[in-house]
DNA sequence: GCCTTAACTTGATCTGGGTCAAGCTTACTT
DNA sequence: AAGTAAGCTTGACCCAGATCAAGTTAAGGC
């Protein structure tokens, strides 16, 4: 499946709606490929947000450094998301995140004066980007209730059940950082949950 | 100001757009006002959220119940806000949440099948749901990052910066819960402050 | 205006998870 | 294959904020 295939696949199963030929061409005009190696960056803390990006390939870290220089990870993406800073995204204020290539990564990006026409213009990408927002508020409210009730424990087990390939593609630093965690503690967690 | 006129207002406010005789018709015909008095429920826990609903007067809180009885505010609401458990709204299944009047409520609500008609027929409407959608996307990555990142003190001292009127209006015990703290630790930290 | 209940404060104590430090393992580099 | 760096584990110690308890103030109900 080449790289825009990927991506109308994606449309269509998430807006639950075709793409016309002429939406596939428009897609076409305005996605642009890009590549970017293991450790590179997306996006830059301090830059303005320019592109939004659909994973074909390869994983990426969304990030903030805090005033002692700790790394925190408010998101771990994979194939089939999308990587952007909606706040200056949309405003165009600069972003407080940085955006970080885990693997080799393989993008389908745009930019938000494209992505209106898109909405304008084609149905089943104004219908995938509704999906999106409301599974996006139902996400960030579980995991807003989560973080208030849950234990670290409980919410590592919640990772487990809601996300099991997270396991496999991301180093157990990382994910202790994205479940708030320190390293440390996610290493004690796992060791006790197998007594 | 009468009820539909303080929504015609926020509408027309939130999306940038008018809203003609036949559309202000059309929301009046299917928005229904309704009064609940203070401690009264707009959603309880294992219920299906059928209705959401445009705060005229008054205030709400959303807050779960964890396994040891302690309640969590996850959301503190007033007037000109939506109280609704999308979850539950949009795919019909039981809340996890209870949502109650703090204060006598009077507000304007509809059905999920009523919605999707202002949708389709009212561009203002569906201008401000974009924009709320937006903005709600935004406010919730801040919240998470706070509360990730922010010590107890910094949250108060966020939340007096960015919502001043919620010390007016919630109780100290409220506001605390709604920061993920315990009313003595936000009592303490109040004295700090003024040192 | 009195009485009950809810909200707030203050102190004493406890604990989940962080921090610091050191050793161990796995995996890229050249 | 050896060397170096990155990731993981384990132990000792610490601290922000929770919990428990008791007293104080404020506010609704009749």
């Amino acid at each position: 499946m080449s790289n825009f295939e990927t991506l109308f696949y994606y449309i269509q199963e998430t807006s639950g709606k075709l793409l016309s030929e002429d939406d596939k061409h428009l897609l076409m005009a305005h996605f642009k490929p890009k590549k970017l190696r293991k450790r590179q960056y997306f996006l830059q803390e301090g830059d303005v947000c320019k592109y939004i990006a659909f994973i074909v390939k390869g994983s990426a870290r969304t990030f903030t450094v805090d005033d002692k220089g700790h790394e925190h990870i408010l998101k771990l993406s994979l194939e089939n998301w999308w990587i952007v800073d909606f706040e200056s995204f949309y405003l165009l204020t600069p972003s407080r995140f940085n955006i970080e290539a885990l693997e080799n990564l393989e993008v389908l990006q745009s930019t938000n004066a494209q992505i209106e026409e898109f909405l304008k213009h084609i149905p089943a990408f104004s219908a995938m980007s509704n999906v999106i927002s409301q599974n996006n508020t139902i996400a960030t409210q579980k995991r807003m209730q989560a973080a208030m009730i849950y234990t670290a424990e409980e919410r590592y087990e919640d990772l487990i059940s809601n996300y099991p390939q997270f396991l496999q593609r991301f180093p157990q630093n990382m994910i202790a950082s994205y479940l708030g965690l320190s390293p440390e503690t996610l290493s004690r967690l796992k060791k006790n949950s197998f007594k």
